[in-house]
DNA sequence: TGTACATCAGTGAACGCGCGTTCACTGATGTAC
DNA sequence: TGTACATCAGTGAACGCGCGTTCACTGATGTAC
């Protein structure tokens, strides 16, 4: 229809030029192919979406899945990749200051509701996935926590007590800190929407958990 | 065929009278759906599972499946069942002696250890579903790992620093334990088969995660 | 800039298949007398 | 114990449906000259 006539047509979308390239269309419907399926899996497991329902709710046809994906394991690959890309941004923004370990605590929890709620599709998927069985899902994201527990291990090691642990016993610490941080999203996730008490009262009970955790980190001894 | 002619036709199965009411029949074909369930569920989520598939392999016709379920549901809801009767038989095996800490945790990791290579199905069908979704067999399964916590945090209270805890924390202690010792679960559960080597590492892990858990224990201020 | 051809994201018909569920049935087991 | 009827676990045909995947296609976008 209406090429580059800028500004003097009918009132436009503001700002949006309309994209050009195939490459753009096309990304743009991959994208929409995993928005679809991260919608779908809002109260249902992976293993039970259907390419044709993906397809249907992407606005395509099904047989133009295969213009993006293989199959419905590979898209759930590319989810992972998507869902693990947000919790790396959350690493990165509690990565901060080095206060007492209470003040660390509750920026760390703070920092963990804050990415939750801002995703709560991606974390739902990760969260629920993570169990889901042997497929290529979860086997992706066990890789993506393995790591994302080692690089806090790494982390931990520049503490005043943990200096000198050996790295097994630091990664199970991480591990520990790991795990109970994801029962903490999946409380939150089943939080009643604006349920403000509720939030707080999780947000609470993250912060004791850790607290209790971190109680024993001076009396551990180290053993190999 | 034959009936109670008692010893002396072909030999026969040692012992096994044939069964004759038919709520023992039916009872067993019950069970035949349940064990089907079970093994097909080694390497998929329960929500993947088709009735035709279920009852195909516990040797029944579909139509057949109404007689013992209203629905697929149905039948899972009869799993958590199943299992959680696993689950309790195992505290009842792990509230044994009071002595040291040490010893507690040892003892406590190996019945853990025991009851789970015993009924690895039972144990990878809850945690795998636990967190699959919203549907009645991650309803089941929480409620149950709940009165499961609540029994633990009751248990913990006999113990010297806990006496005077206010029942929060305390079940915020018992809720980390059992999510560790669920992590543990699904580690041994992750073990090859007969990779002795492995499991001794888990176990290890195991109590280090508890011991790690419970040095906090005398250093914590219990606050309302 | 204009033309002729290549690329390729998305289309639409078609396929065979396993699904859950209905229905009328069969025949062994259970019960009343 | 023997007979006549009731119960009900399991059968088998049939249904309409959504599934993943194939294939030949269309037509807008990209490219070479």
């Amino acid at each position: 229809m209406c090429h580059d006539e800028a500004v003097s047509t009918l009132p436009d979308v503001v700002g949006v030029e309309e994209p050009v390239t195939r490459q753009e269309r096309k990304q743009r419907t991959r994208q929409a192919l995993l928005d679809a399926a991260l919608e779908l899996l809002a109260d249902r497991g992976f293993a039970s979406l259907s390419l044709r329902e993906v397809t249907k709710r992407a606005g395509i046809v099904p047989t133009a899945f295969y213009r993006h994906f293989a199959s419905m394991e590979e898209l759930g690959v590319a989810l992972v990749e998507e869902a693990t890309r947000t919790l790396r941004g959350m690493i990165r923004s509690a990565r901060t200051d080095r206060n007492s370990y209470r003040r660390m605590i509750q920026a760390s929890v703070r920092t963990l509701y804050e990415h939750v709620r801002a995703r709560e599709d991606h974390f739902r998927f990760l969260t629920r996935e993570r169990y889901s069985g042997t497929g290529p899902v979860a086997r992706a994201i066990a890789v993506e926590l393995k790591l994302f527990s080692s690089e806090l291990a790494i982390d931990l090691a520049r503490f005043d007590h943990l200096r000198e642990w050996p790295s097994e016993d630091l990664y199970i610490l991480a591990d520990l800190i790991v795990t109970a941080m994801l029962a903490t999203v999946v409380e939150l996730l089943e939080v009643r929407d604006g349920d403000a008490a509720a939030d707080a009262r999780t947000i609470d009970v993250a912060q004791k958990r850790l607290r209790l955790i971190l109680l024993g980190v001076p009396r551990w001894k180290p053993s190999a």
